[in-house]
DNA sequence: TTGACATATTCCTATATAGGAATGTATTGT
DNA sequence: ACAATACATTCCTATATAGGAATATGTCAA
């Protein structure tokens, strides 16, 4: 079996940077095609196949105005990814409170205590 | 141009639906290769590799225990994702003040005035 | 050392991109 | 009706999976 289709939730749609950078671009208001296309520097059949993606799974919404289509976001489709990574803030505000008591208790030197990401060998 | 590597962020990584549930799963506590395995029905190799998916982008650790394997999440990589998504968490606050306010003001039967995730024709 | 146990890796294949180029479709102004 | 404008879609290709099967690697126990 190859990956899930981007079009197939929000999470594997918001994978590709692009269109991150597009919902983002869209949060501060409105905006056609072609404003997309000038601001973001990419070409503009590639907006338009990020942006039939972003429909497919609802993260975006469109309207006509003439011949320009006006897209925003629909926040609402993201708020799945939102809550799934709520479930795991607990961690570091667990880590963010021994760092804060650590600090408070002695007033000693910070130690970057960031775990590595991957450890070459065990 | 193909994808971007599922290793190449967390976005990408989340993407896989089983890879949310070994993360959901060791949420919970620090686990071992076979206990994913026999807790989520899944196949070993099948796990050994979402496992190497999310070392590779330091959503877990690891760390040898005998002739097992224990795997812990490493919150700190999904930050980036809760913290991405949280710019548009005004939206839906406004949706629900909006909504609030108007019950509020008259107490009238609920709309579930959800947009519609895309138009079939304009 | 050998076998059993635990986990990782390799090989294979169908499938789904993302981007570039070219072309199709819809709407407006004259 | 026609040209210009604004988008959308199709075609093409290199690339990266995810899962199944088989196999390799590493560790312990007797």
């Amino acid at each position: 079996m190859a990956r899930a289709a981007t079009t197939s939730d929000a999470f594997n749609a918001v994978a590709e940077p692009r269109r991150r950078e597009i919902l983002n671009y869209l949060a501060l208001q409105e905006r056609s095609v072609g404003e997309i296309v000038a601001t973001l520097e990419l070409e503009q059949p590639s907006v338009s196949k990020h942006l039939r993606v972003l429909l497919d799974v609802g993260l975006v919404n469109v309207r006509r105005e003439g011949r320009r289509m006006m897209y925003r976001v629909n926040a609402e489709a993201i708020r799945p990814l939102h809550e799934w990574t709520s479930t795991f803030e607990r961690f570091w505000q667990h880590q963010l409170n021994r760092v804060k008591e650590q600090a408070e208790r002695k007033s000693s030197s910070w130690q970057g205590a960031i775990p590595a990401a991957r450890q070459d060998k065990f």
